[in-house]
DNA sequence: AATGCGCTCAACCGCTCCCTA
DNA sequence: TTAGGGAGCGGTTGAGCGCAT
């Protein structure tokens, strides 16, 4: 017999939501965070199953989220994530924070495998920007195979190192968390279903100004990072942050960004203080990419790797964990 | 103006993973 | 140790839209 389903399917709405259901599900997750997903449709009344709900929420509803044309710079990135991971999605997304992993999929799907199929047909190699203009596909391939095999030694160097190290938490959630991107930025959206966005944007701002903190997720979240003073160990993320926590995708918003600049503002000795990233590298490892460990990598040099940027290439190249970098761990 | 076609993306489905009792 | 349940992920679908004919 197989597994039952997630929900009754009786009685189960599907199809598009209603700005009203919208409405119901933010104020939730508002008061009570995102998470246990099962208890929503029972205690709000929405007639959605509980995936439902959470798709909605991590894919429209979300703060953070960034609709709209992908940049060059995600495109890239995009790309070669891809290329390094597979269609590790939510691994992807974890790197562009403001992207869902829905996002990503569909942007590739509909997108980039056209650009790449082109690219192997030899037709477009001039006009494509996924890969380095001055080499050919072969030597590029080589490029990202040796840019693997570093990583990898990288890895092995960095697993023979105590892992006993601590990283900067992201910030707490900011203001906006209150008031969903889909609603504060609504990019592309039906003409009925707009003007109900507005409204409910007004109305979500009203919100934010009666309470700027997320009650339970924040509590949950940020208790847990802040309780570790304002440090937090890779293999610590508490579980109860659950989609946040494991994909690094709510707060990272502008928490990455300020890690960003960060990381980019610092000297190499710094790029690693989170240092469990180094198991990021554990993706290019033969079998199974971990996306948590992805997640924490150093994004700006993994960035600047990514794009084909000399400097960050270098930097994983080059980089020694040990030598060049004492306080790493 | 009507129709057909292709594209986009929100949402669903089913599987896997992970946690807990 | 194991079974059950919840959450997450990736593949797929289909409605809606715009453009071409």
């Amino acid at each position: 017999m197989g597994r039952p389903p997630c929900c009754d399917k009786v009685g189960v709405k599907k199809g598009p939501w209603t700005p009203e259901e919208d409405i119901v599900l933010v104020s939730y997750v508002q008061e009570h965070g995102p998470g246990n997903w099962r208890a929503v449709p029972a205690n709000t009344g929405l007639k959605r199953c509980s995936k439902s709900c959470r798709l909605r929420w991590t894919n429209y509803l979300r703060p953070g989220i960034k609709r709209g044309t992908f940049t060059d710079h995600e495109e890239k990135m995009i790309i070669q994530l891809q290329a390094l991971l597979g269609n590790k999605w939510a691994a992807i997304a974890s790197y562009l924070p403001e992207r869902t992993d829905n996002d990503i999929k569909n942007y590739w799907n509909t997108h980039l495998k056209k650009k790449l199929k082109k690219l192997q047909n030899g037709s477009g190699i001039s006009s494509f920007d996924g890969f380095p203009h001055s080499i050919s596909r072969g030597q590029w391939e080589r490029r990202v195979q040796a840019d693997i095999k570093t990583a990898k030694q990288a890895l092995q160097d960095a697993l023979s190192v105590d892992k006993n190290s601590t990283i900067h938490s992201p910030p707490p959630p900011p203001d906006q968390f209150l008031i969903p991107s889909a609603y504060r930025n609504p990019c592309r959206e039906s003409s009925t279903y707009a003007s109900s966005t507005e409204n409910i944007a007004r109305l979500l701002k009203e919100w934010a100004g009666k309470s700027t903190t997320p009650k339970s997720e924040e509590s949950k979240c940020s208790s847990t990072q802040n309780s570790s003073n304002n440090t937090m160990s890779t293999t610590t993320l508490d579980s109860t942050c659950t989609d946040q926590s494991r994909s690094g995708r709510v707060y990272v918003s502008e928490g990455f960004e300020s890690l960003f600049e960060s990381f980019e503002s610092s000297n190499s000795d710094d790029h690693l203080s989170r240092s469990s990233a180094s198991p990021s590298i554990d993706i290019l490892g033969e079998s199974k990419p971990e996306s948590d460990d992805l997640e924490l990598a150093p994004l700006s040099v993994l960035e600047n790797w990514l794009l084909g940027d000399q400097s960050g290439k270098d930097y994983l190249t080059d980089f020694s964990f040990d030598d060049q970098n004492p306080n790493l761990f």
